[in-house]
DNA sequence: AACTTTCTACGAACACCTTCGTAGATATCC
DNA sequence: GGATATCTACGAAGGTGTTCGTAGAAAGTT
């Protein structure tokens, strides 16, 4: 689970399904994506075909309905897109980015607290 | 400074050099871009002129080479582009952001105070 | 067996982004 | 004044992403 272009935003939200609720059919996965915005069924298929291509997800043709299952994990997808956006906007400042990410939305006392935590264990790795 | 478009990454590259120069004509702006990828003359007036229409810039046609000036802020721009991954990729958890962001990439003990500031200060705030 | 449902494959349409060539206006230079 | 340079405007092309209709195969129903 390594080398994958970063996914698009329809990719994204297929993949987002496949992470939550494991592998499934094209019915299945269109079933669990939101019901907005709409899109018809030929779509999904299409999309999971394409990213098949890609190397996104691996399907599984035994059955007539073919399965798949996501090919790339969640953690390194996230990654991904958070250097892009660290890269694209914030100069590689990856405090820049926390603090913006910080104060463009309110943070729960427990959200800030978990944080913390992560920050000690750096700094005691890091001595 | 508010209502506008995400820029695309093009227009975020033009914007950038707005943000670190200030206003100028085409011709600055397009000495200022980064010449990889190369960019001709025109492929930056026509983004420009798309970037009014959009609102993302502004532009004096007093002189003849028309100067423009950015019409939005940056912070306002890198907030957006954060909330929009948070809830694309990060199910709307600030803390998984800056998680991932902190986890991601190496940050220097230097980031670390500074982001251990902010949250002082957010937490005593909030108190 | 005929009909209906469910599936994949494929092509095409549409929208958006990016690029640049060309045209025409305006200024500058010799 | 005529050639050259610089500017804006515009159209069109090429790429990518997203959407869905249609066709044809396979399974299920009566």
């Amino acid at each position: 689970m390594k080398e994958h272009p970063t996914p698009t935003d329809a990719e994204l939200d297929i993949l987002s399904v496949l992470w939550e609720h494991g592998p499934g059919t094209v019915r299945q996965i269109h079933a669990h994506l939101p019901d907005d915005p709409p899109r018809g069924y030929t779509t999904i298929l299409k999309l999971l075909q394409i990213m098949s291509e890609k190397g996104l997800v691996r399907r599984n043709e035994r059955e007539r309905a073919h399965v798949y299952r996501a090919a790339v994990d969640a953690d390194s997808v996230r990654g991904r897109m958070v250097k892009h956006l660290l890269t694209r906007a914030f100069d590689n400042s990856t405090s820049k980015l926390v603090m913006q990410a910080l104060t463009s939305r309110r943070t729960s006392r427990a959200e800030i607290a978990e944080i913390r935590r992560l920050l000690d264990k750096m700094e005691g790795s890091s001595r």
